[in-house]
RNA sequence: GGUCCCAUAGCUCAGCUGGAUAGAGCAACAGAUUUCUAAUCUGUAGGUCAUAGGUUCGAAUCCUAUUGGGAUCACCA
């Protein structure tokens, strides 16, 4: 819309004289209630012209319609000037610009940016935050992608410390040599279920010794189970081949587990980076701060930084004994990982609980000097809430992701079952379905939301298949293939149809922002931004699909413009969709 | 207590760098199918944009304070 805002500012210069830069134009979509298709604001003006908005809307109109051919005409209420384009331009950018082979393809910005996400403990299965996180990183990724990014997946793997020892114990003590193929049971979860059990003995313990006069605080340290956690996890880390051979082979089986997990959730990643390798970093980045003057040693021997200036407080980077902290690990991890790729910028999926740390973090790297420290970004998301409050996975009260997608593909089918819509559908190919439509419900629910807030979410409820939802686009995409399967393969436009019905335009409007829309969403690392895009088109199309006939169109030229129109919004729709990680099934 | 985030219809959410009568979906009610898939479409009803000030021609949007909710301020990760 660039030529509108030129022409603004020619009319404004000759006019009132006055020079503005293209800033200075306020252009928006048209209300739907009003006639036109972009409006400018024109309050602005008022006072160049010092004359009333309507008498300035108007001269401006005047002058931009007989300036810009295409301009069909235009109509002023109160401070906003509403532009009518002609049919001619819609038709143009119809053809040349949205049938075009590389419509919305980028092209590459030659920027590297790395997007980790997941990161999950080696204890536990997954649950519904790292649902959340894992659809929120695979998203961005995609996204950035598409506007024209190379990007780098990592995963960074909590596989070590005292949490993965107390599941290990648990085993040792209660496990009589079980393993997931004796039981049956996906490996994670099989982990999971002693992390739960070391957890139960451990409370257990803490109410004995209290009932033999011990404070809270005492039973909690002196439990037998805690102390010998402890003391494997220092076996651990001196080496010890019994301790790290059954480390390694419980690991395997959450590895197992999680595979699987992420594979239903159609998640991947290009690089794994394991906290036991990576636990020891950053002792050389203590060193070199120490050295400029970063940071300080205290008394004890322990090393701070103080960015009481910056309006936080002193923060710990390593202990008196010369062991690292979590900030220690993060600084030796965000420089290997800069070591490895080079990259322009670096995303962290978290939760929001870490604000403090990533902030700290990233100012730390800056004050240290590294260049690549301003590429650095915390995209930081709100909890997901039950209805009865937290999930705890020591205590059990989650929404397992395993089951979770189990549900959302039961539901699917039994709704699909209910419309009965089924019918000479293979056993593989109705699987196929009831788990693209489920986790396509699933991933728009969990997407559409603005990151950084809180989400409820209500099992009972579950997730709704009709309004604002994945299967509602799901099946508008559907609908169109099953339009475009009736009629003849789509050949190269011959001729071209000179004028638009209103609803025909709209889409045509709505498809031609998907490019700009893409690089917003990459911008704002937003998949909220594309997800509601998508669900603005496909409602354009169902009104623009109940209110015109494609196949049975007034004559051959409409019914060709038509389909490729169709075609255009089907594509668009799935490529839309892709970015947020979701198929889109050709029947449902 | 310090810092950060959030608050929009009964419910779940949009609302871009300030612009028109604050929009969708669900739930409620009323309609549309001999016609390309009704998981659709159309309409009705539903709001003191937490509260109070301020900036502005104009504020849900920006600023300040207050209230409510959450997070964080670990020699846990």
């Amino acid at each position: 819309m660039d030529f509108i805002i030129e022409a603004a500012v020619k009319a404004v210069k000759a006019l009132y004289q006055i020079d503005l830069k293209p800033a200075d134009i306020n252009l928006q979509p048209t209300r739907k209630e009003f006639e036109g298709q972009i409006t400018i604001v024109t309050f602005l003006f008022t006072k160049i012209s010092r004359k009333s908005p309507e008498q300035t809307g108007a001269e401006m109109g005047e002058f931009l319609k007989n300036e810009v051919k295409e301009i069909s005409g235009f109509n002023v209420i109160k401070g906003f000037l509403n532009i009518s384009l002609s049919d001619a331009y819609w038709i143009n950018k119809f053809y040349t610009e949205i049938l075009s082979a590389d419509f919305a393809m980028v092209k590459p910005n030659g920027k590297k940016v790395m997007v980790e996400y997941s990161s999950p403990n080696t204890n536990k299965p997954l649950h519904l935050g790292h649902v959340r996180n894992n659809l929120l990183g695979y998203s961005v990724a995609e996204i950035l992608k598409a506007d024209g990014y190379q990007v780098v997946k990592a995963n960074l793997v909590n596989d070590r410390g005292i949490h993965i020892c107390k599941s290990m114990l648990a085993w040792q003590k209660f496990g009589n040599g079980e393993t997931p193929e004796s039981t049956g049971e996906k490996g994670d979860h099989l982990v999971g279920k002693y992390y739960v059990l070391f957890d139960k003995e451990y409370k257990r313990q803490i109410e004995e010794l209290k009932s033999f006069g011990q404070t809270e605080e005492e039973a909690k340290k002196k439990a037998p189970v805690i102390k010998e956690a402890q003391e494997m996890l220092q076996q651990w880390e001196a080496g010890n081949e019994e301790v790290i051979s059954l480390w390694k082979t419980m690991n395997l089986w959450v590895y197992d587990g999680f595979g699987k997990t992420y594979k239903a959730l159609g998640v991947d990643f290009d690089k794994f980076y394991y906290e036991s390798d990576t636990y020891l970093l950053g002792k050389d980045i203590v060193d070199e701060g120490l050295e400029k003057g970063v940071f300080f040693k205290k008394e004890d021997g322990s090393v701070w930084i103080d960015l009481t200036a910056d309006g936080l407080d002193e923060k710990l980077v390593l202990r008196a004994d010369g062991t690292s902290v979590y900030m220690t690990q993060d600084l030796g991890t965000a420089q290997l990982k800069y070591n490895d790729f080079h990259m322009d910028e670096s995303i962290y999926v978290v939760g929001n609980e870490q604000d403090y740390h990533f902030k700290v973090l990233f100012l730390i790297l800056q004050k240290l000097g590294k260049q690549w420290a301003k590429g650095l970004y915390h995209l930081s998301y709100g909890m997901v809430d039950l209805p009865s409050g937290k999930m705890k996975s020591r205590e059990g009260t989650v929404v397992d992701a395993d089951d979770l997608v189990d549900e959302m593909e039961q539901t699917a089918k039994e709704q699909t079952e209910a419309l009965g819509k089924v019918t000479g559908y293979s056993q593989e190919e109705k699987l196929q379905l009831y788990h693209t439509i489920g986790m396509g419900a699933l991933k728009y629910f969990l997407l559409k939301v603005d990151p950084k807030k809180r989400l409820l979410f209500d099992p009972n409820e579950s997730v709704d298949f009709q309004g604002h939802t994945g299967p509602f686009i799901q099946y508008t995409h559907a609908r169109i293939r099953s339009v475009l399967s009736r009629a003849e393969p789509l050949s190269p436009v011959k001729e071209k149809r000179i004028s638009v019905d209103p609803q025909e335009r709209d889409l045509i409007l709505t498809l031609s922002q998907f490019p700009e829309t893409i690089t917003l969403a990459a911008t704002g690392h937003s998949p909220a931004i594309i997800a509601n895009y998508v669900y603005e088109l496909a409602k354009a199309f169902n009104k623009f699909y109940h209110e015109k006939s494609i196949l049975q169109a007034e004559d051959e030229l409409t019914k060709q413009f038509r389909l490729q129109l169709s075609a255009a919004s089907a594509g668009v729709i799935k490529k839309a969709m892709k970015l947020l990680g979701i198929q889109v099934p050709e029947r449902m």
